[in-house]
DNA sequence: GTTCCTGCAAAATTTTTGCATCAGT
DNA sequence: ACTGATGCAAAAATTTTGCAGGAAC
């Protein structure tokens, strides 16, 4: 089973036990996060099911999402811009970070195993409970810099 | 001379030398941002002018920040939230990152050399100019984490 | 049948733009 | 004087909330 698949199934397994019913709305938003690979915006996800014959409000997306994130199902991704990006967190518990191009803003991941050490133990250092983490390079991408 | 006073000079200096006339408003946001040590809302900023005897426009606070972020003389920080913070670059080149309490909004700053050293050399590997980096950390402050 | 979910529309929030006026050079 | 800067108000963009109708249990 694919991480995001295994997502999927957390996810309605979660709301099942919380007594959230399963209408259509909210599933057609968590199948759209699991065919990303990175973080996408409400607005990306609400054109993406109504492109399909659906017929999905944007607050329901809006609405689905805050649930989820509530719920630690989701991470949200602030990446400028004036919005925010959200994304599953896979079970396999491997997460990455973005890399925001400010002009066009086109967004890429990477991953960094020892960044993410030096931010765990710097969390330990806190003594506070940490929920989540973002790290976030500003940087030009490829066309934006050879055009420039 | 302190790390804020040199900032403000310049400041000054860069935009002096870019023909930038020295209007009211322009510095009074440029003070109010040297007069903080971590990061600040615009309206924050305007509240804390209009507080004075100035007449500030918020229009004119986000024209000043904006200018002032183009030039590489202030950092945009997202916290999430729906808004921006904005926190003058140091000449030193010290800079921190921030905790955010997801409940209440508080923000506190913390530095980790080590950490810096990790994005550093992740930046090097991307092989792409990266002209800023932020690492928030969402957690709990210790009066929500009381409270909850 | 009851309760939660959904879609639409309106509101709230944050940031940007238009424009007439004022101030710096 | 000329040109850029400013304040106000309106607009734009994004997210949240209210509400009536519909679907899940």
């Amino acid at each position: 089973m694919t991480d995001s698949a295994a997502w999927r199934e957390e996810v309605k397994a979660v709301l099942r036990h919380e007594g959230k019913r399963s209408g259509g709305a909210r599933e057609a938003v968590v199948d759209a996060l699991a065919g990303h690979d990175c973080c996408v915006s409400a607005q990306e996800i609400a054109d993406e099911l109504r492109g399909g014959e659906s017929r999905v409000g944007l607050a329901s997306v809006y609405r689905a999402l805050e649930l989820l994130h509530g719920e630690g199902l989701v991470q949200r991704v602030d990446l400028g811009g004036g919005g925010y990006r959200y994304e599953p967190i896979l079970p396999g518990g491997e997460h990455h970070h973005h890399v925001v191009c400010d002009r066009c803003g086109e967004v890429t991941a990477f991953e960094d195993p020892t960044l993410e050490r030096a931010i765990e133990r710097m969390e330990r250092r806190l003594r506070r409970v940490v929920s989540a983490h973002d790290v976030v390079l500003h940087a030009d991408c490829r066309r934006c810099a050879a055009r420039a």
